[in-house]
DNA sequence: CAGAAAAAATGAAATTTTTTATCTTTTTTT
DNA sequence: AAAAAAAGATAAAAAATTTCATTTTTTCTG
């Protein structure tokens, strides 16, 4: 984890988009840039929290670890995504781990600083209350598949999730390269079980891959897949 | 669901308790109280968004289904409770529902005037923020569980959660009556693997059950089997 | 570029959890 | 208060998923 000030534009960041441009001096002189070297921690579950980081370039995955070797990926921030604010609230820790997926530059602003923020920009307040409540969604919609979906279907969700925040080019070939352990963390299940499932898929012509690059082929089955045995 | 009005004292909810006492006669003059019978729904899935609710009295369980017949308990709201706050954000349908567990006063006020409180009193929304970010972290603790836990770590951690909120009595006797199936939801498995699991407990010496009154014998155990295996 | 380490693939075995089925007891409704 | 519905117990079978062991391939480091 490198210092490498003077990098972001203090433009497309969460932050920077949504306050008061009265606001823009004081966090240019606050921010401070860090260049994040590929599988490196940004910082880890239980380290105290002193700050929050934004997310400027290269892909990062936020996790929880259990038993040293299991972990559960939430969610993954690309560039101008907010990171650490779930060391908000009461906790004097963060709840999760940070890790860059890539080589990463984010922005980091000390915890103080940031909460001076939230009692200036009533605004930012407002929009990022709203972010929370979208994430809060998206964390209990997961909670739910991952008590009642099979696999099959929670790495079916995890690949359209992955569609959906990064995209595909015009064949359909998912916008990021996952490691297959990866994917399985993102799904909650083991390596195995999704390399089976991604076997299956590809048997039935949904998806095919090729090295890490994801294709999806059918969209409708993949997507009827999530929703097959709900009656609801 | 029967209207009621006049019956909460706007007082003791998260909102009244944390706004401006000037916005409390705009409050008062809008809430709407209701009374709503054991197992009535507030709202569900799927409804539009018109408002939001506070637990005056009476337990209410959130929860999601899935299948028509399996269903995961997100959370218990008691007296004094913020309810349907999920459904601020980009949603138009409430992403959840919420029944009582038993008889239960809820406090509603729609959506705009709801909107207005947040305008107008800043530190509510501060507040209100640093709720959804524990409410954030809870949801994904809860994930990571539901992904890696075994059962019997997941009943331990229910039962765990709900004598943290609703307290024991001196003996140690869990405030609360529940359903088995309903405590099969909370800790995301079935009633059979509850059943299963209590037996156990209750062998080693951990819990006794009377009826649907569970005391907690052996704290100490009960929490290891949460932890064991962890090397975290 | 070589060697080591990490990741990917794969099959079989073991385990966990759910499903199914049946019966008893409680609770609710009429 | 009787009838109907829901909840509580329990065991056995079935299904889903993980764990383990091993091989191959890829990626990274010096």
């Amino acid at each position: 984890m490198e210092k490498k000030n003077g990098i972001c534009d203090t433009k497309s960041c969460f932050l920077c988009k949504n306050c008061l441009p009265e606001w823009q001096p004081a966090i240019a002189a606050q921010k401070r840039n860090l260049k994040i070297k590929k599988n490196e921690l940004i910082f880890k579950e239980g380290d105290p929290v002193t700050g929050i980081y934004f997310v400027y370039s290269g892909n990062v995955k936020v996790f929880k670890k259990w038993d040293n070797d299991k972990e559960l990926i939430l969610r993954f921030a690309k560039e101008g995504a907010i990171l650490g604010h779930r060391g908000l609230g009461k906790s004097s820790t963060y709840p999760i781990s940070a890790a860059a997926l890539e080589t990463a530059v984010v922005c980091y602003m000390d915890m103080d600083f940031f909460e001076a923020t939230l009692k200036v920009n009533t605004d930012f307040t407002y929009k990022l209350l709203m972010f929370f409540a979208v994430e809060l969604q998206e964390s209990e919609r997961r909670m739910r598949n991952l008590a009642h979906m099979p696999v099959k279907g929670r790495v079916a969700e995890a690949l359209l999730a992955l569609k959906d925040q990064f995209g595909t080019t015009p064949e359909g070939v998912i916008n990021i390269e996952l490691m297959w352990q990866d994917m399985a963390s993102y799904a909650g299940a083991t390596y195995e079980t999704v390399f089976r499932v991604v076997t299956e898929l590809t048997k039935e012509n949904i998806i095919t891959t090729a090295g890490k690059k994801i294709r999806i082929i059918n969209l409708e089955k993949l997507t009827e897949i999530t929703t097959e045995n709900r009656l609801l």
